[in-house]
DNA sequence: CCTTGACCTGAAGTCAGGTTTAGGTTCTAT
DNA sequence: ATAGAACCTAAACCTGACTTCAGGTCAAGG
């Protein structure tokens, strides 16, 4: 089985080797080879390191993909956990994506605010549009980045 | 023109009163009212936060939308920075939205991945499915979640 | 009057996720 | 067998984005 040292890893996965041994420090590949003292990093260690970076950018923790690769360690009894970990994490990848999705809109709606603003030499004009005023492909994107300003209007006083 | 505390901005924003003071320490609302120290925000702030929000989902830090905040203070010369900005700002959402996906596709992936183990009680036969064996709906998730592994196989020695 | 609530400040503390440092050990090629 | 490259550890340090703390001001109501 192909065996890799800490700095073929780091070149392959373009990760710094600090990185590496602090996520080996904080037990994200449990059961690790070593010979005397050096690690041996396989392909386990390789699909590890990919479920990380999914896990990471799906919203986890460190600590969290720690207990993640612990149930991977423990064999088949916690297949049901590890299944349902990565069905809660596309609910949160989902909701980021709509995050930015809204995110989006408001950027291209500046865009847009700026050209106008460039054109006319001030903000004044822009400043005044109605969303019913604006271009057609200009208003879904203001509706959707303002959307929650509508009806939250007085939401500061009484809610009980 | 109306003017809120800043308690009423935290509770309209649902923005802890310390964050907002931080903001205010780091330059954020340039040109922040007071009445004997007390800070007065209008309609101007409550946008700022907006924009805020907005560039911090982008990618960029405080120190970087301070200098944002502080080109809409210089006035009408700086919108063409301002649009420049939403553009540069645009392209590292749609970035960030193209590995979201990715880290979708694998999550999905491995989704189905421990149905099957769950089935088996076993990774052993899932483990050895090739792309072309799996369902069609499958297939896809593992081709983007895996997609720079094919051609990357052998990258570590000589690129010159 | 005097207490209470909402505001203020500067400085220190926290937390995640690494990175750097200092001092050693092991491998590899000549 | 020896130099230099690549590896090791523990512990300190770093950064960004806040949060907490200790102590103080100020206006309004009982």
């Amino acid at each position: 089985m192909q065996m890799y040292t800490i700095g073929q890893m780091s070149d392959m996965f373009q990760i710094p080797i600090s990185t590496l041994r602090y996520y080996d420090r904080e037990g994200l590949f449990p059961g690790l080879e070593r010979t005397s003292g050096i690690r041996k990093f396989s392909e386990k260690e390789a699909e590890a390191l990919r479920v990380i970076d999914c896990l990471k950018r799906s919203g986890l923790e460190i600590r969290e993909i720690k207990t993640f690769m612990e149930w991977c360690a423990e064999g088949s009894s916690t297949y049901k956990q590890r299944r349902d970990l990565f069905v809660r994490q596309e609910e949160a990848v989902r909701e980021e994506m709509r995050r930015l999705e809204k995110t989006l809109a408001m950027i291209r709606y500046k865009q847009w605010y700026y050209e106008q603003a460039i054109k006319d030499g001030t903000e004044d004009r822009v400043r005044q549009i109605a969303p019913e005023e604006m271009p057609e492909d200009i208003r879904p994107l203001y509706e959707l980045a303002f959307e929650d300003m509508k009806t939250d209007r007085k939401q500061t006083e009484k809610d009980s």
